[in-house]
DNA sequence: CCTTTCTTGTGAAGCTTTTCACAAGGCGCC
DNA sequence: GGCGCCTTGTGAAAAGCTTCACAAGAAAGG
């Protein structure tokens, strides 16, 4: 019962870009088929998950067999909508900023960036492999021009709601933010948080409390 | 009925990391009281849910008044393990290593690097800040000397494996991982990983899929 | 062709997390 | 002191997610 209209959990879809992930590897190192057991066992999850994951799409083993690892290399991609490449922005060029810009598996997986945003007189004009940094005040015309479709947001706290109102008007439906705050968003635009000190306090937790025999 | 010894999930810790976050927002902003609404709008979630996570560890509130945003905060410090501070290191510094270290929110949460390693001659020696960048190979014993007890890995793939498994061997339970692997690692020891590649993907299922009304 | 072996796909059960709804408690004003 | 208003803390219900267990299908070998 193959259900690209059920609705998904953003968990479901983070195992499946982790296979994805798997995949990739496992095409290089020359396999052809690959069971739910391994692909778990590399992924870090159960075997069950894996079959249960991939059942919200369609039945893409054969039974008894497996999964052929090129055909559902591609099926993936299809889902998760990394057969195309989506054009990218990034609005801040910090240390954070320019790491992300030169991260290379983005590229790899169908990321491009296509435009750099900063509001320091002193960034803008200047070079960053093929790019320049533009003046973020002109961003919301750009991003539009650009026809950009996911913004990375690297800007301090305090400028991060700013700039996404301003990309939400040009046009982006997505956003992945750094900054350490909830952006408010309209409906049908999705923000992704990426917020590195709670992982950190989430390993703090786990250290401090006495109960982590796992 | 405060739990400190029964299981907390995952996405709980989460939330009270940012909990902790708006609280100190608040702080700044000289709120003496917060109510579990307020908190919730800015951590961007729902007043009940505020209300069930902090039941978990205690009762911090005053009926009919909310919460003492000062006090709450120290609760929540002391239930994270973020009110002492935590050794911890780096391995390998690229650019994406180098925007960590130099990162602003962790120092201020409480997480001080305390050594740099990289593998790469050409690095060893080198000055970070106050730090000097020390060769992975003396890795485990310069781990232990040093008292790491959180390491944040920033090596290539196929390294990581390797480097997790000196960094438990040298004593350390907790391990930030951005390298695109799942790390194998004995019972007791805590991996969270990063996966910035996964957090596109999760964006690109989103805009591509048309059933994204909300 | 039949049997053995393997692995998928999936309902159902089990478990976890979130939401609901309301009694209980505290503050302040009259 | 008493009354009204506000907000917490929390069982219970609902929703969501994961694990289980097994029938069904496919390949391989005799």
């Amino acid at each position: 019962m193959p259900a690209s209209l059920h609705k998904v959990s953003d968990s479901a879809i983070r195992r499946l870009s982790i296979y994805l992930r798997v995949l990739g590897g496992l095409e290089h190192e020359g396999k052809e088929t690959v069971s739910s057991q391994v692909l778990a066992d590399r992924a870090g999850t159960t075997a069950a998950q894996v079959r249960k994951d991939l059942s919200l799409f369609g039945s893409f083993g054969k039974r008894g067999l497996g999964y052929l690892v090129t055909t559902l290399r591609d099926e993936l991609r299809g889902i998760l909508g990394v057969s195309r490449t989506w054009r990218v922005a990034l609005v801040g060029i910090g240390r954070m900023g320019a790491a992300l810009l030169e991260y290379p598996h983005f590229r790899a997986r169908g990321f491009e960036f296509v435009a750099v945003y900063d509001s320091d007189p002193e960034k803008v004009g200047s070079r960053r492999g093929m790019l320049t940094v533009e003046d973020a005040r002109v961003l919301e015309e750009s991003l539009r021009e650009t026809g950009v479709e996911i913004v990375v947001l690297t800007v301090p706290a305090g400028a991060a709601q700013e700039v996404a109102d301003a990309a939400v008007r040009a046009g982006v439906r997505g956003i992945m933010n750094f900054a350490p705050v909830a952006l408010k968003v309209p409906p049908g635009v999705r923000v992704n948080a990426v917020r590195l000190t709670v992982e950190l306090e989430v390993l703090s937790f786990s250290l401090g409390s006495v109960a982590n025999r796992d």
